[in-house]
RNA sequence: GGGCGGUUAGCUCAGUUGGUUAGAGCGCCUGCCUUACAAGCAGGAGGUCGCAGGUUCGAGCCCUGCACUGCCCA
């Protein structure tokens, strides 16, 4: 069957054809596995977007890498389950239909609760799988079939459940205490919500006048606001300057009321002037002083920030027009003392900027110690593993300084909490709303009107995504999930929290002992983590590096990046720019050029279905015969490649080299070691060479047995090249693989198919460095491999198709030197030094001829004189004989230059050769090497000296 | 204030326990519409690896200091 190709590469229908197919025919549905399956299992929670979310970059980086490592992991064999869901994201989404109602002149009061979370569910039914249709344009091999929303009744219950457990525990509890809110969201947030800005502020110093003397007591303050409010002044029991108003009372300025002056450490008497005042309702140090010293509370604020009865004159006023009249106020009265500079770290509410307050307030929080201590250990133990590993250290501070988490949120979207107060002041909590109170037995109950924090139930997902608290088999299988791909930014806000609660909720669990030894985790002890590893990927910036924000408005949108590049393109610009630890800068300029490449592969597709057609035609060699012989569905190599000529023998190996360690990178998710190393076999070995080197022998001109090895060759090579390509580019691998199977390939899909040699590669460990005398490849350099791994690979054919590209090199650069026209073949005279590059060169003469555009090689006995056009190497000298018509002025530089290159490194080698010390100490392997480049190098110095002399110099 | 990272070609970045000649993509220069590919092919220029010391036979890599820069935490 001919095949019509077009000359460029469009991914835009093909992309588009492909995930559709896939998701339609539930290619990446996982159902569970029964007892007794033995293979390995491979387990992936994707971190659920915010329902309010569109695509960007990030998630575009994140579910490319993501992505990868599934596809690779189904390719070898494993039950691979990637777990899809959106996140209801609390405040965001509130926020969003809050917004909307705006527009129609309403907000969320006018609605009353009930309707407007109704309201919310529409937006969220309109709107909230935005993210996930786009995830759909990725390729993202996510098991459709078991989505999830944060919000459904199971994962809600299991909050519930959660929840009702920890308050059992003692974990959770409820108490008055002084938390970050924002005026503008009306809610407590945690630590981690509030984003700290330095700022240029004042230091403003105020005189309290101390009762019954003439003195004054001058405090710093950078929130003069907030005094009416205080209800002492500290000064440090050490400082003497102080020593004589211990004891004594002041009369607070502006409210004129009667505060102790208290010794507490929190004056420090170098900041300011020693003395502190003490407002324990708007600051959580003060508060805390204020418990020690049993302190009043005066809370001069509401919940938007306006100052309330309390405040005295000033109430009713925001808290910035507060400060202007107080101090006003204050200056009039001759209390303000004094106005610094002052910078300070401001603490903005990381949804929406607005400057956090702290605000006494009855809130829930978790007793977070109990939970930490299971989740140091856990990472320190190296049940889980943390990729980039300085990460791990970050994790470990944070977590030894954790402070107990604020989950309660004075919003109306999320998880309601399972908690209901009695007229008679009881708190009950439950699983089930409870008909009456526990203690009097009175129906009159009412819920708390809290709900959750979101990150509070998206760190339960890991196992209520398998059906906890049930005991499913879902989790005997699945749990722990084997990793955790996600940015950094969210290390504690999820990551950390989802540790926390996986080892004390699955505490006990064991995975299937057989899945879990099968999976490469036998020797981990602690089955309750939520995962064994998690990588952690960078940010993408802009090309400029600049973070990506709306407000800056340099986001990139990856869809935009897509329609314009391919998916294809896309994902590989990320799987190449991802080193690990490294932020990425986007730069379409890197896209372009993948799309080159996948151009490449179209190109070389279209070439060998060319050949295909035409061998089918004239009855030589037929597809179907030969994929029917090699039965590729059941290899993870190059089945059916014959290894005939020096060619053969060579792409195979570097196939196998490529394979090797594109898995090897793969594994330590080395994204773009293993993206570049495709790219460099495809194009660089796989067209430059391989396919030039074949041409011959896919003529008509060649006998039938030639023709068809050749073609059948090349068709395994790239079926495998295919394979070891799909996971970074699943769209185009995808459709060339359908066509070379003419639609009715042995699978469903390439991503069925088998990863090359990813099991020889498991077998390969990675150490030190061996340095193998070619230091040909990365697998003979820094890895160890046993023996039958090494036999894959031919090292003659390695290093003979090494000296012929050399040859070949050689000759066009010298070509190009005489400015010899490009279609112009010229004769060569050639010696060849030693027997085997004699024989290597008399065997490939016409690949030589055609590649370097050579009219004959004329082979001679003895070396070659130093003249224009000659060349002398370790193996072998040539000259191209051909008629000069050089530039002898530019000529004479640029050889001037060459050697004063070579001089300068011979006098390098020298020193290092003359030096005993050197040779005494460095290993044999490097003296060897620099004296075989030192003979070479005198070598070239001569015949550079030479030329020289040959322009008249 | 505490902690962590970065500084390598014009740009964006690789460089795996120190070892022969520091790489890639894009850009640039020269020449080619060579029957798969001009999104291509062939060839080329371009780097005192931030600065200053040190350890070592040998440093882009290890140590110390400095400069600039980014991020996180308080």
């Amino acid at each position: 069957m001919p095949h019509e190709l077009p000359k460029a590469y469009e991914p835009g229908a093909i992309e588009t054809r492909w995930a559709e197919y896939w998701i339609k025919e539930k290619l990446f549905s996982v159902p569970t596995p029964p007892e007794g399956e033995t293979r390995p299992v491979f387990t992936l929670l994707l971190p659920p977007p915010n329902v309010t979310g569109r695509l960007h970059m990030g998630h575009m980086l994140n579910q490319t890498q993501m992505d990868i490592i599934v596809r690779w992991h189904r390719m070898r064999g494993f039950i691979t389950l990637w777990l899809p869901g959106t996140d209801h994201a609390g405040i965001a989404t509130q926020m969003m239909v809050e917004r909307q109602l705006a527009k129609e002149g309403k907000n969320r009061r006018d609605l009353g609760r009930e309707k407007f979370i109704e309201r919310v569910w529409e937006w969220k039914r309109l709107y909230g799988d935005a993210i996930l249709d786009q995830m759909k344009r990725l390729g993202a091999s996510v098991d459709w079939d078991r989505e999830y929303f944060t919000m459904d009744e199971n994962l809600s219950r299991a909050v519930r459940e959660v929840f009702v457990r920890l308050y059992e525990e003692g974990l959770i509890y409820r108490g008055k205490y002084i938390v970050n809110w924002c005026p503008r969201c009306e809610t407590a947030i945690s630590d981690l919500e509030v984003k700290h800005e330095d700022v240029a502020g004042k230091l403003w110093e105020i005189r309290y006048p101390i009762i019954g003397t003439n003195e004054f007591i001058t405090v710093a303050t950078t929130r003069p606001e907030t005094m009416l409010g205080d209800t002492a002044v500290a000064v440090n029991a050490k400082d003497e300057r102080y020593t004589h108003l211990h004891g004594k009372y002041v009369l607070l300025p502006l409210m004129n009321r009667e505060i102790p002056i208290i010794t507490d450490d929190l004056a420090q008497p170098e900041f300011g002037t020693g003395a502190v005042k003490v407002t324990p309702a708007h600051d959580p140090n003060d508060f805390e002083a204020g418990k020690r010293h049993n302190l009043p509370q005066i809370d001069v604020m509401d919940e938007h920030a306006n100052m309330n009865r309390n405040a005295g004159a000033y109430a009713g006023l925001d808290r910035y027009e507060a400060r202007k009249r107080v101090l006003a106020d204050l200056q009039e009265r001759r209390f303000l003392a004094g106005e610094k500079d002052h910078t300070l770290a401001l603490g903005k509410c990381d949804r929406c900027g607005t400057v956090v307050e702290p605000r006494l307030s009855e809130q829930w929080f978790v007793k977070i110690q109990p939970l930490a201590r299971k989740a140091i250990e856990a990472v320190e133990s190296g049940e889980i593993t943390i990729v980039p590993d300085n990460y791990r250290q970050i994790y470990l501070n944070w977590m030894n300084n954790i402070h107990d988490w604020c989950i309660s949120r004075q919003l109306w979207w999320g998880h309601r909490i399972p908690a209901w107060r009695c007229a008679c002041g009881e708190i009950i909590v439950a699983r089930e709303t409870p008909a009456k109170c526990s203690k009097c037995g009175g129906a009159k109950l009412e819920q708390d009107t809290d709900v959750l924090d979101t990150w509070f139930s998206s760190a339960l997902l890991p196992f209520t995504t398998l059906g906890w608290p049930k005991k499913t088999r879902d989790q005997t299988v699945f749990y722990p999930t084997t990793l955790l791909v996600t940015a950094y930014e969210i290390l504690f806000f999820w990551v950390a929290r989802m540790i926390m609660f996986g080892c004390h909720f699955m505490q006990g669990h064991e995975q299937d002992p057989a899945l879990k030894e099968a999976s490469g985790w036998g020797d981990k002890k602690n089955d309750s983590v939520p995962f064994r590893q998690v990588y952690i990927h960078a940010l993408v910036r802009d090309a400029e590096r600049q973070k990506m924000s709306k407000t800056k408005g340099n986001v990139i949108d990856p869809l935009e990046i897509i329609e314009r590049f391919g998916t294809d393109a896309t994902r590989f610009t990320l799987a190449a720019m991802a080193a690990p630890g490294t932020d990425i800068a986007f730069s379409e300029s890197r896209t372009e050029g993948y799309r080159a490449f996948a151009n490449k592969i179209w190109n070389a597709a279209r070439f060998m279905f060319m050949n295909v057609d035409r061998l089918e035609a004239s009855g030589l060699w037929s597809m179907k015969t030969f994929l029917e012989s090699r039965n590729p569905g059941q290899t993870d190599g190059v089945a059916g490649f014959q290894p005939v000529n020096l060619e053969d023998r060579w792409i195979l190996s570097r196939f196998t080299e490529a394979a090797l360690e594109v898995n090897i990178s793969l594994r330590g998710y080395r994204f773009h070691e293993a993206a570049n190393r495709i790219y460099d076999f495809f194009w660089g070995d796989f067209c430059d060479w391989y396919l030039e080197l074949i041409k011959p022998r896919l003529s008509v001109d060649s006998d039938e047995g030639t023709t068809s090895i050749a073609c059948g060759n090349l068709v395994s090579l790239f079926e495998a090249s295919l394979r070891m390509l799909h996971p970074i580019m699943p769209f185009i691998t995808e459709e060339t693989w359908y066509a070379i199977h003419d639609g009715k390939p042995p699978q469903r899909s390439i991503a069925l198919a088998q990863y090359p040699l990813s099991e020889k590669a498991s077998l390969i460990s990675v150490v030190g460095p061996l340095k193998s005398d070619t230091g040909s490849t990365v697998i003979a350099q820094g890895r160890v491999a046993p023996l039958d791994v090494y036999q894959d690979i031919d090292r003659n054919a390695l290093l003979e198709m090494s000296i012929l590209q050399d040859l070949i090199v050689s000759v066009r650069n010298v070509r190009a030197e005489l400015k010899i026209e490009p279609k112009v073949k010229v004769p060569i005279q050639l010696f060849a030094r030693d027997a085997l590059t004699r024989a290597l060169i008399e065997q490939n003469q016409g690949a030589v001829e055609r590649l370097a555009s050579v009219e004959t090689i004329l082979l001679t006995n003895g070396p070659l004189v130093d003249t224009l056009g000659a060349r002398h190497s370790a193996r072998f000298d040539f000259l191209v004989i051909y008629e000069k018509k050089i530039n002898i002025a530019v000529e004479r530089e640029r050889l001037r230059k060459e050697l004063e290159q070579i001089e300068k490194e011979i006098a390098n080698g020298r020193s290092q050769l003359e030096n005993e010390q050197f040779l005494a100490k460095a290993p044999a392997r490097v003296v060897e090497g620099i004296r075989k480049r030192a003979e070479e190098l005198t070598m070239q110095q001569e015949t550079t000296k030479n030329h020289l002399r040959a322009l008249g110099q």
